[in-house]
DNA sequence: GACATGAAATGACCTCGGTGAATTGAATAA
DNA sequence: TTATTCAATTCACCGAGGTCATTTCATGTC
């Protein structure tokens, strides 16, 4: 393990903003408004310092007050279970937002924790909501926002009832190669900044199961693997061994 | 098989409110508003006909024009994967919204069909979100609608991916027996509009799986099963099972 | 360097729940 | 009434993936 965070725990954002100069928000933050516009929106933003790996934004039962942006590393969200264990629910890279689940709720349904050190603009939410009501386009943003989050969930919802483990996992990649490729990284080489286990969990599946399944690939030539160092050597026959690709129709009708 | 519906499919509403008149709503809408704007509201909505079983609110890939609230009936919404089988992503009840995750995107992610003769009322997007804009009331029902929907999706995979099947048994009548009770329905006494084969199918397990178990509870003196008749014997060891439960910290400690 | 520690990989074994087949039941039709 | 059909149940069997134990590897520490 790089660091040994262990309880640095909890940050708050503690006014933090430097000579009361706006935040740059350079090419990291998923809502975008003219100028003008802009500006309003800036100002009620907060930047957190970097926070080491291991640190939690909130916790599960927290008072919900803001929601948030990654600018950079990883978070992992997750729910606990009676049982003291945890599921994780998303992984957040920059770009992304985090802690959509609270809106409409007095406290956060899940805890945020950090995998890397890891910075993120924090948007209080009711500064942001009363701001939504001044301008159409940040409120079309939200909602497109939240919508999309009850979507990626559903197909989560999919794959934990309907596929095999190798289907999650080619799935998991496929879907990872996917969103670095629209933020302007590679598309085939990357660095997994969870553990086996987080992945394990996240897919439901057990860390063994991971394990096996990642040798499994590198053998067939899928991925090359090197630790955290991923790289897909076929998007295709990921893409194909996931199990989301349409067949054709004509396909099942080929009887002859 | 109560109708045999097979194609009556895919219903539009058709301006079908009678003389200009606007539609009572009474009792089931989540978006609850003062007099005046909730004329607004009202002005926007359309009251569907009733839909017979098996008829298709709209299907996966449709443009996304409205939202819908359940007047009466059951819906359930599903995705089809490649291989054509269909995956439930939820049932939706007298007063619960459907079709928020076709927000922010151009068609809807899922397929909504009525598990029995149902109506709804339709909230044409546009023109919602336009009130939206104007009636910030609405605005926050809206979002927290969505915010709910994560959430109960969140909890979904949770159920998904720890719990055994007779959990997952458990979890599901609670929570229907909860949701029911806030309806002002009986939370012991209940009929079940949907199949084994799909309450199996929400759950992410097999036809016989769901069977044993229901026999298994019933031999338990948990619930009384009579087809899709079903009586909660006791809600708090149904409870107990379905795992939900938190348990004390201090039991974990209880070593003397 | 040697040592310690936790993550990851590998293997042997076992179990929960899926599969397939057969039976019963309930609802509609003729 | 009987025939038909599809939902639901029950049983016997099996396999994907979990569990437990061991080994290997990587990283950090002294």
């Amino acid at each position: 393990m790089a660091e040994k965070p262990t309880h640095v725990d909890s940050f708050r954002v503690q006014n933090d903003r430097q000579r009361n100069q706006t935040v740059s928000t350079t090419g990291c933050q998923p809502f975008v408004l003219p100028a003008a516009e802009s500006d309003k929106l800036e100002r009620i933003i907060e930047a957190s310092p970097a926070l080491k790996k291991g640190t939690h934004l909130f916790h599960q039962g927290d008072p919900f007050m803001s929601i948030f942006v990654v600018r950079a590393g990883t978070l992992k969200t997750y729910t606990v279970t009676n049982e003291g264990e945890e599921q994780i629910t998303g992984f957040y890279f920059p770009g992304e937002v985090v802690a959509l689940g609270g809106i409409g709720n007095d406290e956060h349904p899940v805890s945020a924790k950090t995998l890397e050190t890891t910075t993120v603009l924090e948007y209080p939410y009711q500064p942001l909501d009363s701001l939504a009501g001044q301008i159409p386009n940040l409120r079309t943003q939200i909602v497109s926002c939240m919508g999309k989050e009850i979507r990626d969930e559903q197909q989560m919802m999919l794959l934990l009832s309907k596929k095999t483990a190798e289907q999650r996992v080619a799935t998991f990649l496929y879907k990872l190669s996917v969103r670095f490729k629209q933020r302007g990284y590679s598309a085939t080489l990357f660095r997994l900044s969870m553990s086996r286990n987080e992945i394990s969990n996240y897919l439901g599946l057990a860390v063994e199961t991971v394990s096996r399944i990642f040798t499994r690939f590198q053998k067939q030539q899928l991925i090359k693997v090197e630790g955290k160092e991923i790289e897909i050597l076929s998007l295709e026959r990921l893409y194909t061994v996931s199990g989301d690709e349409k067949q054709s129709p004509e396909q099942s009708v080929q009887y002859r």
